[in-house]
Formats: C-alpha cells, structure tokens, sequence
DNA sequence: ATCTATTAGGTAGTATACTTATTATAAGTA
DNA sequence: TACTTATAATAAGTATACTACCTAATAGAT
C-alpha cells in the first residue's frame, strides 16, 4: 500500500507552482499554434514596453516584477528575434533604452487577444461566479506578498 | 506621462507567476532563517519519497507533478547532501529506487512544520473566509488543467 | 525465440530566476 | 575637486523547467 495523498497536494505553494506550469505551457502551445515564436515572459516584457518607449531595463524589470539579471537575457533574446531595439542613452550612458520596433509592435498586436484567450481557458474550469473572487484574491495576495519577493513590483 | 497600469497587471497567468516567486521566496527566507540549505522543490520531493520508499524518479517525478529530465538533477542534489539514497533496482535495471537516509528522515521532520507555517503566512493576507474558497479554486483549476501541462500529476 | 513497442534514465541545449561580485557612470557632499 | 554613495548593466555560478534525442532494459505479441 503506497500513501499516493501527501500533505503536500493541498499545499498553497505546490498548487501555486502546478497552476504556473499549466499557465506557461498552455500559452506556449496557443502561441506556437499561431506560428509564433516567443515565451510567456517575453510577451510581458514587450507589453510593458510597448506604452513606455525609451525606459531602460531596470525600470522594466520593475514594471513587471521581473529580476533585472534575467531581465537582461530577456531583452537581449527579443533583441536578437529583431522585436526590440536597444540604444545607450546619452543621458546616462549606464543605461539602456528600450524600444519595439514596427515588427515588434505587429507582433504584440497579433499576440494580445490570443493571449487574452489563454487567460480564459486557464480560468474556465472555474464555475463563471468564482473567476472574480479568484482573480481578486490573486491581487490581494500579489499585493500584500509585494516586498517579500526577490523581485517586487516598481511602479514609481 | 508614461502608462503604469498595464493589461497583464490583471492577467490571471501572470498573477500566478507573480505569486509562485513570492511563494519561493517566503520559502526560502524562512528554510534559511532555520539553518536549512534545502529548496522547495527538494523539499517536495523529499516528502513525497518518505511515504514511497523505493519508489523510482518517474514515478516520484510523476506524484509532484515534475518534469523527469528536471527530477534526476534534483535528485542528484539531494543525494550530493547526504538526504537521499539511489540504488539500481535489481527486477528493472532501468530503475532507480529512491530512500530517504536517515539525516534526509530527520531533516524532514524538522522542516514540516516550517512549511507548514509558510503556507498560512503566503494565505495571511486573505480574510480567513476566503482562504478556503481560494484553495478550492487552485485545486480545482490544477485539476482541471493536469493534463494540459507538460508534467502532469500521476498518481497511478 | 524474435520482433516491436514501451519505459527509465541520461545528454545537450535553451530559457527563466536567482545570488554575489564587478564595472561604468552618475549624483551628492565635503 | 576629491570622496562617497548610489545606480544600470553585466559576469559567473546554481537551480528549476523544459525540448529533442539517445541508450539500455523490459514487456508483450507472435
């Protein structure tokens, strides 16, 4: 007799962690289905870029809770897949601007309502009156939980 | 005037992403404030091996719902630190049976009420009715979306 | 007994996600 | 001006989380 219910399957932070891998592999498959090629996390950081050209990678990473280290192999791989371009700021030569380029702006258009699909389907299992108390606690515990990630939220 | 509220604020898939780097981090800060050097994903593993002893690592990878490729480097991790044991299997030679030894056993028993009480600190800040409403919907949701991850839960 | 399909584990490669340390630049102060 | 502090980005190292592919071993069918 094998004990196959452990205490961990109820836990928060394990179902947490199941419920991101879902999320990430069920926007890879949307995605790669419409012949696109880029990851859950790049698409954040183009929509964060898209309505504020010109900021540098810091305040992205800020912007979307990201570290600034993987942020900076982020960026450099949208540099590479020519969605993104990257220029010193001559203001503050630490720094680098950020841009979409127009094949980058096409792209995120193409790829904003599938992605929004995608949060449906993640979400539709829950009977409709409970998607809103669900993503509402999302938010709470997002919020509240803020400064205790490696990587907190920075709007300012 | 730069945009600061951006769509995928609200995004449901990035929410969890968000929340699973709080939840780690949690994690983390108070496994090391005990003296502990262990992850959480070690740590599941771990408390999947004790009830399963001789269990092999697609077996183990499956109860946790891991990727395999990404089990055998954890495993490895964990037998480096002297937590866990692996033999060959002498009725499948393919096989790696997996013991926890006895400082992986005591390590266990310490550390459970640490996650224990990690989890109710990530649930904190939810009023205490809706905490179990919040569990439910993971539960549900990780259910419903087992199979659409590229390492689902099995526990046959 | 042999052929086939499946399975356990591994390698190599890519992408996040972090730590600590280093470099370059900038901004503030004495 | 020189000194100090702070900040943007990067480098190197570790750990998860995958893909695609490969080998060894087993199981099942004939």
């Amino acid at each position: 007799m094998r004990g196959t219910m452990l205490e961990i399957h109820a836990m928060p932070g394990h179902l947490i962690r199941r419920l991101n891998q879902i999320s990430v592999a069920m926007f890879a498959q949307r995605v790669a289905a419409a012949g696109i090629d880029i990851t859950q996390v790049q698409f954040a950081a183009m929509s964060a870029i898209a309505p504020n050209e010109g900021l540098d990678q810091a305040r992205l990473a800020g912007l979307i809770a990201y570290d600034r280290v993987t942020m900076g192999g982020v960026v450099d791989r949208l540099v590479e897949k020519g969605f993104v371009v990257k220029t010193v700021n001559p203001k503050d030569r630490r720094a680098h601007q950020l841009r979409l380029t127009p094949l980058g702006r096409k792209l995120l258009e193409r790829l904003t309502p599938i992605v929004r699909e995608v949060q449906e389907s993640l979400l539709a299992p829950l009977p409709s009156g409970e998607r809103e108390a669900f993503v509402a606690s999302l938010i709470d515990l997002t919020d509240a939980g803020n400064e205790r990630s490696r990587a907190p939220m920075r709007t300012a």
